[in-house]
DNA sequence: TTGAAAGCGCTACCAT
DNA sequence: ATGGTAGCGCTTTCAA
């Protein structure tokens, strides 16, 4: 292997460019002694040009000599487009199901050659964050929870994304949705109770924002399942903290309610122990179901039943994304995806 | 205003870049009629150059008109710097913990006029995610666990990462380390176990990989507070499912044990559900302590005694890095952040 | 006060 | 089989 000088590289025309060392295929190019375009074929093996044997070991060996890394925003400036697929971080804290499912997808993605990344949205109103996301021209875009305006999706089609894809309760106007029907959950549970007796429902409604593009679907379906029959459905807003939950089991004998459907385990593992305190007993005087099948509803006493979701297949979701991204124009696609069970344990 | 015909943007003169139809600044300027120099001025509020008041009004006009949103990658390239700060996710499931402390940080560098965004690292070796983390070139890398070679943190440096920050228990050569000393949460709960009179004590380490960054040290740290003390340690592998669970508390009477550390407040929950369930009195027969101070040790009965840890506040850290940014010549600086405390409650 | 133009790193066309 | 080169969108210097 030959060892030619290297210029100092990056030698700034304008002084405004804050001086950089990473070494660029120009300087590849210089220390295999070959041309930029060269690197260029042999770095992406291109087909359509044939080098030699000998040239690619140069540049190989030049590049791993520099530790040449390609600037990605060079890359996709030339190519009119990127491999970036934007994921806005839900609102509220996200929870092991969600993590997995965002796990799985970005393994999926990868595997296609797309490179994922989550951005936060705190701080920020609904026109600013999306023109944060259209800076950074993503090629997908992955919207989970329901805030997208249709405005929003033209926005970010217009900077360049092939795909915008909603995973939410609603579909929005011009972008394919994987619709996660949260009134099925709340029928699920509904339909339980009811079949198992109970005939006074009553429904948690979580009060911290951003829970309720999900509690009100799931309240709605409860109301959807015993509507026409005999039994009564009580809404009942409650925040995360011990302080709430007791206060609401204060009020339990005066509510008079034999079934509750608490929107997930959590809260249900929260009344539930606010319940008990106050000496209600699960099942026998109030069935308790949660939501989501958490391996905490497994630990509680009695064991948690739950609604058990299934979310879309990150596989599937990336399919869906690499589809939409290489044929842009086929019309919006509609999918229903939310998987819905009920695992019965001993608190129904 | 005046309106001027506007044409077909960005008629590609190779065919080979995708046909776009974002506007660029030229098409803002065309708009506007000045020329793309103009629209930067105005639309980066320049200070070095005075523009017209009816000449910001009209490219303001213009900018609004066309939507036009500004290519990051454009800007990055020209500027020889980006804005973006790079998280990988951490491998193991994040907690509600760190998902608090992300959106704290995301905040606060959105504040100082940073991108923040998390990238996944499932089904990439070291060197491949490092690389994929490179090629985009971020201003800052924040990595959250220690898996992060020496030689990592050089290959971002060279790839214009002006700061690299390590959060966890060991601090790497050449990045700026936040030093979460886990230790100090195996010492505080070792000690705290001690105190109240325990002196066989068993200490769950999870087996779950990922983990093992913040379980060796938790362990260590009991080991260091009970050395030299009558007081025994007993390492307790355990994965987080029932069955091991069931099975390790099968055991208990042969290991006899009347002090635990569970790792953290959900593998206490795990064990200590499976211990009651055999008939061991918590905290008679076995204290149990566990850390995080989740919500759910206090819906737990009897209520679990806890370490509460306190993260490093994301304002300090956006300051770090921006620090480290504007001045990244400065040696790395290495600072101790994991705020311990005992949360006594029931179990203990 | 505004415009022309260079050039950031990269890839693909068209020569050689 | 390889090289020259235009140009993606943007900012900034220099000139007018």
């Amino acid at each position: 292997m030959r060892y030619l000088m290297v210029q100092i590289p990056n030698t700034p025309a304008s002084s405004s460019p804050a001086p950089r060392s990473a070494p660029t295929s120009a300087d590849v190019a210089r220390l295999a002694g070959v041309s930029r375009a060269t690197v260029s074929y042999v770095l992406n093996n291109t087909s359509a040009v044939r080098i030699s044997e000998p040239t690619r070991r140069r540049v190989h060996d030049a590049a791993e000599e520099l530790g040449y890394v390609p600037h990605a925003a060079a890359r996709s400036l030339r190519a009119g487009q990127s491999r970036l697929v934007l994921m806005p971080s839900p609102a509220f804290p996200a929870g092991p199901l969600y993590g997995r499912f965002v796990a799985e997808l970005q393994w999926a993605l990868g595997h296609l050659g797309y490179t994922v990344v989550q951005c936060g949205t705190v701080g920020l109103h609904g026109d600013e964050a999306v023109r944060a996301w259209a800076e950074l021209r993503p090629v997908a875009v992955l919207v989970a929870g329901a805030d997208l305006a249709p405005q929003a999706v033209t926005v970010l089609k217009r900077a360049g994304a092939r795909a915008v894809v909603t995973l939410g309760p609603e579909a929005v106007e011009g972008a394919h949705a994987l619709l996660m029907d949260h009134t099925a959950v709340g029928r699920r549970a509904g339909r339980h109770l009811y079949d198992t007796g109970r005939r006074r429902v009553g429904v948690v409604v979580p009060v911290e924002t951003g829970l309720d593009a999900f509690a009100r679907p799931r309240l709605r379906g409860v109301r959807d399942a015993l509507d026409g029959t005999d039994a009564t459905v009580t809404e009942l807003p409650l925040a995360y903290e011990e302080e709430a939950a007791a206060r609401l089991a204060a009020r339990w004998p005066e509510l008079g309610l034999d079934g509750l459907f608490a929107y997930n385990d959590e809260y249900a593992m929260l009344l539930m122990r606010a319940l008990q305190d106050r000496g209600v007993r699960v099942p026998r005087d109030t069935a308790v179901i949660g939501a989501d099948d958490l391996m905490l509803g497994r630990l509680l006493r009695p064991r948690l039943s739950t609604v058990h979701l299934e979310l879309p297949s990150g596989r599937r979701l990336a399919e869906l994304v690499d589809r939409a991204v290489r044929a842009p124009g086929t019309p919006a696609e509609r999918h229903t995806v939310l998987g819905t069970a009920i695992v019965r344990r001993e608190s129904t």
